[in-house]
DNA sequence: CATCAAATAGGATGACCATCATGTATGTGC
DNA sequence: GCACATACATGATGGTCATCCTATTTGATG
């Protein structure tokens, strides 16, 4: 049958929605094809009616989750007074630990992202364009370090999410999460 | 036939060897069981004779991979003067950016191993012992500030190595590199 | 209103993969 | 020196998965 187009592009959405949160669950080659169609209460036969591959889907589901943490760090500015120190209660926090389909996908695919061709440059894009906003609005001492501070502000939170989320110790990840939090206020 | 124990240990080692290679070149999921025996090898049938499971070997080979980057920790500290910044000038290097198969397995698999059950306990205890290490050998001021440093750098550093795989564009990933070094010498 | 194009379902296909089964040859322990 | 255990090779097996094929249905187009 042939669908009105709005609901098409809703459909199409619905799938990029799913996968994004599938593959920063299970990994891209944890989510199949079919289980993502089911997730979007489809069938897998209309895979193809919206993605050229697999591949395409994953570039694009990477480039749909960056932009909601785009999106986020934006909220941020507009709500409190420090959106630094808002980021890394967020980004920071349990929660994110705890939630890896609903949260940052560098942390959840960085590398697979590096080995999947495809995902590498949207990827690129909004990783560039993160790491601007940050260094633009967020607050920092001396104020020239601006862009330093916020690729190492980034890194370390990247870099301390992967960790919490890999130890097999709620104390041990707690204090990685807590430190890093301390330490990336003072920048 | 039945082999000389010297020779059975031996390749256990290989296929050990080869497997925490691959791993890391290419995911857990990326290489297969047939594949890592032909590179130790051996055909794929043999593979139960030395692990349980493909799940078993991931465990043994990410301890395998973190006990090499534990012991070249120790020999930064016996070289040179200033143990950290070997570290540094080192970790966040372009040779170890393009190079993973022999590179840290945190950077090159980290959210994979916080998926993987089997592989979450050993790498918990290499996690522990390095920043013991790190916190102890390297020279931080204030020396009160050593495990919170010490934690610092090396969720600064995974996370800088994973932006700088990732992204797709190599004066940005240079960048990434030379600033987080930069930023973590002065710890 | 008639025709067309597209979105979907259901099924097929071919590849890959972890695991298991079997046969064999040979060090090892008695 | 003999029986046995075992490391290995080869070949199945069962499952999963991405992708393709075909029929169907119906909104869009003129």
């Amino acid at each position: 049958m042939r669908y009105p187009a709005s609901e098409t592009a809703e459909k199409h959405e619905k799938i990029l929605k799913e996968a994004s949160r599938l593959f920063r669950e299970r990994g891209f080659g944890g989510a199949g094809v079919a289980e993502i169609m089911k997730a979007a209460g489809l069938t897998h036969g209309a895979f193809y009616a919206h993605f050229p591959s697999k591949e395409a889907l994953e570039a694009e589901a990477v480039d749909c989750a960056l932009a909601q943490s785009d999106r986020r760090v934006d909220a941020l500015r507009a709500e409190g007074s420090d959106p630094k120190r808002a980021f890394l209660d967020s980004y920071l926090s349990a929660a994110h630990r705890d939630h890896p389909g609903s949260g940052c996908a560098i942390a959840a695919l960085g590398p697979e992202i590096a080995r999947a061709s495809a995902a590498r440059k949207p990827f690129t894009l909004r990783v560039k364009h993160m790491i601007d906003g940050m260094a633009g609005r967020f607050q920092w001492n001396p104020k020239s370090a601006a862009r330093r501070n916020a690729i190492h502000l980034l890194s370390a939170a990247v870099g301390a999410l992967v960790l919490a989320r890999a130890v097999d110790d709620s104390r041990f990840s707690d204090e990685i999460l807590n430190t890093i939090r301390d330490s990336l206020a003072l920048l």
